[in-house]
RNA sequence: GCCGAGGUAGCUCAGCUGGUUAGAGCGCAGGAUUCAUAAUCCUGAGGUCGAGGGUUCGAGUCCCUCUCUCGGUACCA
């Protein structure tokens, strides 16, 4: 393995329109802090990069939305981001943002050199201009009429109601949501990232040199170079970012994919000067590791993107590994932070004081390293009462109440080793290499239920040599047992400084010393004898089912809360009679069903209309079983267009409500009706 | 549909380039023990490794087909 003289490791920059949630921890900001606080004990040369991602367009529609600026709103967050990610112990060596004059000096800098190497491609389109407004119109600013569902409220990029992928040009009746006014088309200019130039690069740099990254990660950089890589637009009409430092590019910024990234850049730089370093060793220094810690819907921007950028520019080094986790449940559920299901870290800061590290155990255990994990809180209860409690809490007890009461806190003296006692040893010894190659390797899980066999060592060792039974008869070899246990004790300050910071000072704190190197670990030489420990309490404090309950109960009403404030969508324009009386619609009902080939979401089925005997394609089989429904009576469009789907025409519509899970069910008359009754 | 990742004991997961009777933690059952927050330690039960084919002396591990879950993408008149 190639050896490295500095490493700068980044976390991917949380987005500042929400505060941080267990899934954000769990996926990124532990394993990235495991990481860093595990070589910082190697002594390595490390710095630990975050900051908040401010930029974009839903940053400005939030803000829009709440009558704020756009600053207003990333101040709010990023000030609880910051202040939650520290009192949690991630140890960002600096926590900075995009909208700081660093990063856009950084940002706008970066974009000049590609600018002027002839790095970019210029491509002139036309967009949405709103005269009114005097700007162009990001896709989330144009609503309009869906093309395919006719919702009126469908947004540019897509339509909520049918879910469909839009392009602001689809839009029928087309409306600035700034204004209000028809937007015009209006020829705009940009600058795009040719990715389809480099894909020969990626191809060796990826799939050949770097087999080793993550199966994920590894997987999904292949799929998107199977596909073909495209160039992709790194500017945006829009007045929220870095200003694209161009001549006659007023109104137009940096897109917040591009400048995102550089963030971990200029907070780099921000760091270097304020610590008296040379950001440029850490960024384009070959001998450096650059590790980027991200979720999975970050891979292609870290993998293919970013590296692109960083390559086009000639000066940088590209990561070294990027070891991107899946995603968190929540109780089974997906974490969604528009649906408010989430455990918030500034809440759980708050809820369960002094239980950092009962969080960042319970998610490390759990951390989402290969698939999609779940969280639940029952679990949490468990972990910390079976494993945090009566594991790790219980031995270091043991070993201290013992001490203090046979010698008063001073640490007896290392006899005569038995057999035993030589095989304990060795085991603790063993412990050291295991947990070092599970970190280097990004597989936190192990290496922290290794960490745990640090203690679960203990209290075998204790169990087996039962020191308060020979106490009376056998004096000195009890002053050897106890100094083991000690020992023991003492290398779990190094196993778990990691992974639970707060309690390996609280450890210390009781043992009366300093903080160790992590090559220490597996010492039996650790505590000197004649040394006095301080007086013992405890380090952690069993959960009662009472406080889960809460929390679940918590959740449940959040449930209920969402179900109930399900909004009915707002009332469409007003249309008059005659614009009703256009549409012909029918009882009909079911002959046939069956699925669409090759698609997902389809259904051919033949509808009797009482006129006629016709083929719908629908859009319903995820509700909808195509055995389940022949015979049923529907509601049925009879006067729709025919459109062909799929090859095949379909001719009319079948009338569905929807709620708001997406879920589906048939329009029907209530009394049995012959097909082809008249609707309205 | 296509692409990617998964499907291993009740639960959460290990099993690297194919090789002895498939592992760990939790949970469960029984026992030991009392220094310790009824904590700890030992023992045990429990798996046709998603299904079916194939390659091989030998497959959880390789190949093919199918199936389920998650993500991306297409389709939703």
């Amino acid at each position: 393995m190639k050896k490295f003289k500095r490493y700068t490791v980044t976390s991917a920059l949380p987005y500042a329109n929400g505060p941080v949630h267990i899934g954000h921890l769990a996926g990124v900001y532990i394993p990235a802090d495991i990481y860093v606080r595990y070589l910082r004990g190697k002594g390595k040369d490390v710095v630990f990069i975050g900051g908040s991602d401010e930029h974009g367009v839903p940053i400005s529609i939030k803000a829009k939305k709440e009558g704020v600026t756009p600053q207003d709103i990333v101040d709010k967050y990023h000030g609880i981001i910051k202040k939650s990610f520290e009192e949690f112990g991630i140890s960002f060596d600096v926590y900075s943002r995009t909208t700081s004059e660093t990063h856009h000096k950084t940002a706008s800098e970066f974009f000049k050199k590609l600018y002027k190497d002839g790095k970019f491609v210029e491509k002139t389109s036309e967009q949405y201009f709103d005269e009114e407004a005097q700007q162009f119109l990001a896709d989330r600013y144009i609503i309009g009429t869906c093309p395919h569902c006719s919702n009126e409220n469908a947004y540019g990029d897509q339509c909520e109601s049918c879910g469909t992928t839009l392009s602001p040009m689809d839009l029928i009746n087309p409306k600035s949501t700034l204004s209000g006014s028809m937007p015009i088309k209006k020829e705009t200019k940009h600058w795009y990232l040719p990715l389809d130039q480099y894909e020969e690069f990626f191809k060796k740099w990826i799939l050949e040199d770097h087999k080793e990254w993550k199966a994920n990660v590894y997987g999904q950089c292949k799929s998107w170079l199977d596909s073909g890589l495209h160039p992709r637009a790194v500017s945006r009409d829009l007045n929220w970012g870095v200003p694209v430092p161009v001549d006659g590019a007023e109104g137009k910024v940096l897109y917040v994919w591009f400048d995102a990234p550089i963030g971990y850049i200029s907070n780099t730089i921000e760091w270097a000067e304020e610590n008296g370093k040379d950001w440029k060793a850490y960024w384009q220094d070959e001998e450096t590791k650059l590790v980027h810690f991200i979720g999975k819907d970050n891979i292609v921007f870290h993998c293919l993107i970013f590296p692109a950028m960083l390559k086009a520019h000639g000066d940088y080094i590209l990561p070294d590994n990027v070891p991107g986790n899946e995603f968190l449940n929540l109780e089974n559920d997906k974490i969604s932070t528009s649906r408010n299901w989430a455990v918030w870290l500034h809440e759980y800061l708050v809820e369960f004081p002094g239980k950092e590290d009962v969080l960042r155990y319970v998610l490390a255990s759990n951390m989402p390293e290969t698939k999609d994990n779940d969280f639940t809180w029952k679990d949490f209860q468990a972990r910390n009462n079976n494993e945090l409690v009566a594991i790790l809490g219980n031995f270091v007890n043991r070993s201290v109440v013992l001490t203090q009461k046979y010698y008063q806190g001073v640490i007896p003296a290392l006899g005569e080793l038995s057999d035993y006692d030589k095989e304990a040893v060795e085991e603790l010894a063993s412990y050291k290499e295991k947990i070092e190659k599970s970190l280097e390797n990004y597989r936190f899980r192990e290496a922290l239920k290794d960490a745990m066999c640090l203690a679960r060592l203990g209290n075998k060792y204790l169990a087996d040599t039962e020191p308060w039974k020979i106490a009376k008869v056998d004096p000195k070899r009890v002053e050897t047992i106890m100094n083991i246990c000690l020992q023991i004790t003492a290398n779990l300050t190094i196993g778990f400084e990691p992974f639970l910071p707060f309690t390996t000072k609280k450890i210390r704190q009781i043992l009366n010393i300093e903080t160790f190197a992590w090559d220490q670990l597996g010492s039996t030489e650790l505590l000197k004898a004649g040394h006095t420990i301080n007086k013992p309490f405890l380090l952690f404090e069993k959960i009662e089912d009472a406080e889960i309950e809460a929390q679940v109960n918590k959740l449940v009403e959040t449930k209920k809360a969402q179900a109930a404030e399900k909004e009915a969508a707002p009332a469409k324009e007003e249309i008059n009679f005659d614009d009703f009386t256009k549409l012909d619609i029918r009882t009909g009902t079911i002959l046939e069903a069956e699925k669409v080939p090759k698609t997902k979401k389809l259904l051919k089925l033949l509808v009797d209309t009482g006129i006629d005997k016709r083929v719908v394609v629908s859009g319903i089989a995820e509700s909808y079983k195509p055995e389940d429904i022949i015979g049923k009576k529907i509601s049925i469009l009879i006067n729709l267009a025919p459109r062909k789907i799929k090859g095949i025409e379909s001719q009319g519509m079948i009338l569905m409500a929807e709620n708001n899970e997406g879920e589906l069910g048939f329009v029907a008359c209530e009394k049995d009706f012959p097909a082809g009754s008249e609707i309205r």
